[in-house]
DNA sequence: TCTGGGGTCCTAGGACCC
DNA sequence: TCTGGGGTCCTAGGACCC
């Protein structure tokens, strides 16, 4: 039976998301800015359509926004990950194998889908996501995963699609792929894009023609994947369950510069509380610990960067240690005199927390620690996020990131939910 | 004043082994 | 004069994704 995909994509997620909740927004310009209120991270349609660019700093387009009124928000992820789940969970009822790609895209397996009309059935889907979570999603259906995230990109940009293309009953695509550009491909970034143009390899179907010796010889197997796909071979499957998890990360930009240590080990410290949270949500525990520091690369300042990791004799979860190793390794890179902008604690050779290999010569009593945790987590759970913290993370924290226009969490604190007036 | 955060995979090259 | 051939493992860096 020859494969067929359908990948869902939700409309500009987090505008999507936040004009949910104020209606009156629809038909307006709408962006969502990343942490610390930095770069443009999403847009609605009236925003892209008056030239507002994914990734612009936010400070360089501040004459337009105000000039065409465009509501801004700071990124509410509390709220963004919830709206994510209620629309995998309708997703979930269309159709059993589905790959939740990213927060806000699914690829579905439509192939036992055979006698049904795919389109109409993706307008279903349509029709049905919005009505029960208020996201409007495209849909793209073809019979490889890079067809069908073209199939969406199309059904995206072309209005008389209503929301949905099917590339597996389409005649002229060959014609289709033509107007597609070669960078717009998924998996073909900026450099390959260049290297391709430079080579007369302009468009989706010229990349869908090219040469596999040289496609292997300058793109890799990673190229070699594309080009099949687009000549319609199916070489990437559907992954529902998903790997384990490889590293972890918790970085974060300041909001104003730390200058000194007291200031850059409370950083660290609540980003190794946060980054060994999420290390026990996953059930891991990890065997390698990495900090780094930096300036900030944007400006004409002296600059200073630097990273180091340590191995950690036995496998642990254990925030307080996760700290301590934190702690010992940015006194070890700090410098004085520059003016830190960022900092980050990265975890790897992660294991299953139930397998941690042990160490002749540890005498710590881990579980103790284990039981500690449990209670910090029950408890941060319960109460919410950072209700019982290290005394190590500080309390003013004067460094932490800025979010001026936040949404409230309205589906996740009773404190915030939406009210409707009479 | 002001420039995000968190991931994955592949490849090339070096160290080391027989 | 003459300078093996493989193999594995690890790491750093590059490129890509959302």
């Amino acid at each position: 039976m020859p494969p067929v995909f359908a990948l869902v994509d939700c409309n500009n997620f987090y505008a999507s998301c936040e004009r949910v909740f104020t209606p009156k927004l629809n038909g307006k310009p709408v962006v969502v800015l990343s942490n610390n209120d930095g770069c443009v991270v999403a847009r609605s349609n009236e925003a892209k359509a008056i030239g507002i660019r994914m990734g612009v700093p936010a400070f360089q387009i501040r004459r337009l926004l105000r000039a065409h009124q465009v509501q801004v928000f700071s990124s509410n992820y509390t709220l963004y990950g919830d709206m994510s789940q209620r629309v995998m969970e309708t997703l979930h009822q269309f159709c059993p194998d589905l790959e939740i790609y990213s927060i806000d895209e699914a690829f579905l397996s439509l192939s036992g889908f055979g006698s049904r009309n795919l389109a109409e059935y993706g307008q279903t889907i349509r029709t049905i996501v919005k009505q029960w979570t208020g996201i409007p999603v495209s849909v793209g259906i073809a019979e490889t995963k890079t067809l069908a995230k073209l199939a969406n990109r199309i059904a995206k940009q072309t209005p008389d699609t209503g929301g949905v293309f099917d590339f597996s009953t389409c005649a002229d695509r060959p014609a289709i792929l033509g107007r597609i550009p070669v960078e717009d491909v998924w998996g073909i970034g900026p450099q390959h894009a260049s290297l391709l143009t430079s080579h007369g390899i302009m468009t989706a179907l010229h990349l869908s023609q090219a040469d596999n010796q040289w496609i292997r010889k300058h793109l890799g197997i990673v190229g070699q994947r594309i080009v099949m796909e687009l000549r319609g071979v199916s070489c990437l499957d559907l992954e529902q369950c998903p790997s384990p998890k490889q590293g972890l990360t918790c970085s974060r930009s300041f909001g104003k510069p730390i200058v000194t240590l007291a200031e850059m080990e409370e950083a660290v410290s609540t980003y190794a509380s946060r980054v060994a949270e999420k290390l026990r949500h996953e059930h891991l525990a990890a065997t390698v610990l990495t900090v780094f520091l930096t300036t900030n690369q944007f400006k004409d300042i002296p600059q200073y960067s630097n990273t180091i990791t340590i191995q950690l004799s036995v496998g642990t979860d254990s925030t307080q240690e996760l700290i301590r190793h934190g702690l010992g390794g940015i006194r070890k890179i700090y410098r004085e005199g520059y003016h830190y902008k960022k900092a980050g604690v990265m975890l790897g050779g992660l294991v299953s927390a139930s397998e941690i290999q042990d160490d002749l010569f540890d005498h710590q009593d881990r579980a103790r620690a284990k039981q500690l945790m449990t209670a910090l987590d029950l408890i941060n759970e319960r109460w919410g996020a950072g209700t019982l913290q290290y005394a190590s993370n500080g309390i003013a924290k004067e460094w932490k990131a800025q979010f001026q226009r936040r949404s409230p969490a309205y589906t996740t604190n009773w404190n915030e939910l939406p009210q409707v007036h009479a």
